[in-house]
DNA sequence: GTCAGTGCAAAGCTTTTGCAGCGCG
DNA sequence: CGCGCTGCAAAAGCTTTGCACTGAC
């Protein structure tokens, strides 16, 4: 199932409308761009690229939009050693995850079905109600292999 | 198959003493606490747990010490949302993966082998030359869902 | 003696918080 | 025309680095 980012934009403004908040500066700006991403990003690049495009976005700004969007369910955070990563939440509850190029930080986005059949099964093992998982690969990229 | 905290610890001193490295006070300090763990600890729990013992170490060669143990692949560095946890490294390759309750903190391990084959299975398929992965299972654990 | 290893303090990064002002509804 | 949202700046963690000193070899 495909979710583009123009729908996921949409999605995303009314649920934040539905849960009353504001369409206001900066928070419209994380979502326009959130949407555009292919994969995730950091706060540190959110700002930068708000920063290039012009729109005077504080950083602050940026990480209060993200938490309220967490909050909603519509972004999902990624930890990638030591940084927080960001991306659009498909609705569906689908999701991927990531492997890292530890040379060149490249990040490819992966998902596999049976993969989250396995982890659900090990936490009811454990007796944990799990909510949520990170899964990050660390290795080199076919890039960086190559040379 | 079983790697007792003793064993871990003769075969850290000797990998160190091979490495070139000088048995000295605080980096063997942290061998022996961490040879004593069942789980993993956050840099800031060893300073702590070290300190209660009055052994006087500073938090910088605690992680002067774990970051020479890392790149000895003596010990395995977890990301668990923003902080660092580390932890002996079975020299059989052998490693074990994390539930963190959101409630209390607790941290659980497990491990699933099928789950490292399918791990493997997917950096093949991207390409990647993965040498780790990381894996957190986030939820509440058995004590805190029943209160 | 040498120099790896150390403790302390200061700096670096990411993220959070305090605050006065702006502007959406 | 109130109060939600904002940018800025300062603060709060976690981690790294600079530096002079200590002690293992």
């Amino acid at each position: 199932m495909e979710w583009s980012g123009i729908r996921w934009r949409a999605h995303a403004k009314a649920e934040l409308e539905r849960a009353g908040h504001r369409s206001a500066g900066a928070r419209e700006e994380v979502v326009t761009l959130l949407g555009e991403q292919a994969c995730c990003l950091s706060a540190q690049e959110i700002h930068d690229e708000l920063r290039r495009r012009e729109r005077r976005v504080g950083i602050a700004s940026v990480y209060r939009a993200l938490d309220v969007l967490a909050g909603l369910g519509l972004v999902h955070r990624i930890d990638v050693g030591g940084t927080a990563c960001y991306e659009p939440a498909d609705p569906s509850g689908e999701h991927h995850h990531h492997a890292i190029c530890s040379e060149c930080g490249r990040r490819a986005p992966f998902e596999d079905p049976e993969l989250e059949r396995l982890l659900d099964r090990a936490g009811r093992k454990l007796g944990y109600a799990v909510d949520g998982h990170d899964l990050v690969l660390r290795g080199t990229c076919p890039d960086c292999v190559r040379s």
